[in-house]
DNA sequence: TTCAATTGTGTTACAGTATAACATTACAAC
DNA sequence: GTTGTAATGTTATACTGTAACACAATTGAA
């Protein structure tokens, strides 16, 4: 099964957003959402929160299955391509969005240092902002990756009143 | 050379910007620019573009020295700590600035895909409306990675122009 | 002086991240 | 059926980063 097997079925309940948005942009760009980045994709669906490459590499291994590391960054370098997963280059780990993929959309993560959980915004005027900056410095723009780190508002009430956390 | 002039030739005589920056940061905080982390820095000035960890070990390296990864991960460690070299998380690679370290301007690197190089530019409002942005989701940030890939000015022009390239 | 605390480096070993190179499978078009 | 393309399998390895502990130098104080 490599291949063309566009309806084969999942074990989880599918089709979600995330799988939706990937069909079609499959069905756009004439490539194939395959078994492999579905599963992908699937275990992007289940995990709260980022994941490295190699717990997808453990997540899709079984005792008679063993999945490659080479594989699973392949289909994330498809997902990724396709504007499903973004990589969290400061974290090596992945997350999967369903966001539009408008082209002038300019999406910045949020990284709770305390829970590793990740947030998302979008920020209205800094794709132009960006884009007057690079053309200033003769910069041709092809993609962009921002970034904070600091504390998730859960966490930061967890640190101000130990006393209440769960 | 082996010891004594810092296992690097260096284009401009020493204390340059970097290093008069350098310490000034540590007389601030009380911490000492060692022998190595003047060597990393004196590395760092003499490079034109983003260095890897494991060639700042290999240009600080002799056969009778041999310096470890590790050494030069934490002087790497110091370094960006006192704010005078900056990670650039997509590239897994190290360059050094010696802008004032105002803690409300937000760097911008532009990376240049094509020849390696980059280029870094400060966003008047770009920290108000990041800070504006992690408000609103709860979120306290402290620290961030603003990062572009693309064409740099150069790399366009050759591209453009196959017959003009030197 | 001697002790303890702090800071920084050396040394060894290893964990974690990512890719190269080549073989194989599946499908589509001719 | 042959060829071209897309995608994965397989094996091995390169690259990036850190843990753990020992050693050395400095400082401040008993």
């Amino acid at each position: 099964m490599v291949h063309g097997d566009h309806g084969a079925a999942l074990p989880e309940a599918f089709p979600d957003k995330l799988s939706t948005s990937a069909l079609a942009q499959c069905a756009a760009t004439g490539r194939a959402l395959t078994t492999l980045r579905r599963e992908v994709l699937a275990i992007f669906a289940g995990a709260p929160r980022p994941l490295k490459a190699y717990e997808i590499v453990e997540r899709l291994s079984t005792p008679s299955r063993r999945v490659s590391p080479i594989s699973v960054y392949r289909s994330l370098d498809f997902l990724i391509e396709i504007g499903i997963v973004h990589r969290l280059a400061t974290q090596n780990a992945f997350v999967a969005r369903d966001r539009d993929r408008a082209q002038d959309e300019t999406l910045v993560f949020m990284i709770c240092q305390c829970c590793g959980d990740v947030d998302e915004a979008v920020l209205p005027g800094m794709t132009r902002s960006l884009a007057a900056t690079a053309d200033a410095h003769g910069f041709r723009s092809r993609g962009h990756s921002i970034e904070l780190q600091g504390e998730c508002e859960d966490c930061r009430s967890a640190l101000a009143n130990p006393n209440r956390r769960g």
